[in-house]
DNA sequence: TCCGAACCGTACTGTACTGTACGGTGTGAA
DNA sequence: TTCACACCGTACAGTACAGTACGGTTCGGA
């Protein structure tokens, strides 16, 4: 509950980060509640008041965590787009379609996600800084692929974007949130895609 | 941890059921680390013994509770099809649509999700139970809908089925879940599902 | 009427947590 | 050299929890 700005720096900024990275760890894997600062101070070597002189609460140092995860986010999205030169429309679908669903099968991906929903529905705004820089990033950056491009389809580009995802991640993230479908491999990964782009262009577009 | 089964009846099967009334509010809005067994029992009216008495542990009460509320989902869905005198195609399909979006919108639903996605990722078989329940039971009663019509399509109706599901939930779920979407009205979700249909119908059937 | 079992209230054990306090140690800068 | 402060280990306060124990009470069936 201490929503002071930290007060001290700490004596090497390395150190914080780690920090952050175990934080990462615990958080992701056993949620806000069953993370415990002692385990988390021990773990990096610390005093537990070295925690609260780097992070505030407990809270605070959980938003810390969110954040960071959600800039590499941000970052990894942004590196996948924009430059299509030499690749067929087909073949730049298909490369964020990969992509996308790569990232959202990680074990990771899915912890954070549980997290986020977990927040959100406590009245968090983490909730929309995931959308904003998770799905919403890969939706708008599709739009630009498309405008790009420019096939012929009888639809405006937004739905395009819209349907194109959903049938990209639905059942198969589903699947991974309900412990049905283990992380897929790079083959299933490939043949998912290229099944669902095939389709896609054969529905959508002509 | 204890995995014994309860060792005395109640005296009265309501009061069991009311526990379990109960224990659903909790667990839903508060998860199960943040549920306490003297809340639910001072809220119940009864003694901590007795619910340990009725449950075990209180796992099982958890187990119970999502037990139960997944048998009312498999009711809940199968009462929507098996009865399409009258409709046309396109009714028939908006109206599966319709059910289904409405009850995944609801904030009962999603914290059910979030409780069992929670409990997938530690290893419990309750997200397979959730799985067959709900969306794949929607996806078997929607590929009867198809045997039904025998739409012209390319595509075999299990992948129409997979589809459509897709379109009409994936982004609705993913903005409710991240906090970014309210409860949508009946409107809405009205409005929603006739777009995708007439949508689905002009890209996938002809 | 009587007996056993369901039930209550309360208290207890054992545990774990957050957040703070405190005395002592290392360290970097003035 | 000195001084402030980052940092450690430990301990503490305060709280809350799961699960059990126990004596006493109610109630239903025989």
């Amino acid at each position: 509950m201490n929503t002071e700005v930290p007060k001290l720096k700490p004596r090497s900024a390395d150190k914080r980060e780690e920090v952050l990275d175990i934080a990462s760890e615990n958080f992701l894997s056993k949620g806000f509640d069953g993370t415990s600062i002692n385990v988390m101070a021990r773990e990096a070597g610390i005093s537990k008041e070295s925690i609260y002189r780097y992070f505030g609460s407990k809270e605070d140092l959980f938003l810390a965590v969110v954040d960071r995860e959600l800039s590499f986010y941000g970052g990894g999205m942004l590196e996948t787009t924009n430059n299509y030169q030499g690749e067929s429309f087909k073949e730049a679908l298909f490369n964020v379609a990969e992509a996308t669903l790569r990232l959202v099968s990680t074990d990771r991906t899915l912890a954070l996600r549980r997290l986020v929903f977990q927040m959100a529905a406590k009245g968090s705004k983490v909730g929309t800084h995931y959308y904003t820089a998770g799905p919403d990033t890969a939706y708008r950056n599709l739009i630009q692929l498309f405008e790009y491009y420019k096939p012929a389809a009888d639809f405006p580009i937004e739905k395009l974007s819209k349907y194109f995802l959903s049938l990209v991640l639905h059942r198969t993230v589903l699947q991974r949130e309900c412990g049905v479908l283990a992380t897929p491999t790079e083959v299933e990964i490939k043949q998912h895609c290229s099944e669902v782009v095939e389709d896609f262009l054969s529905a959508f577009c002509h």
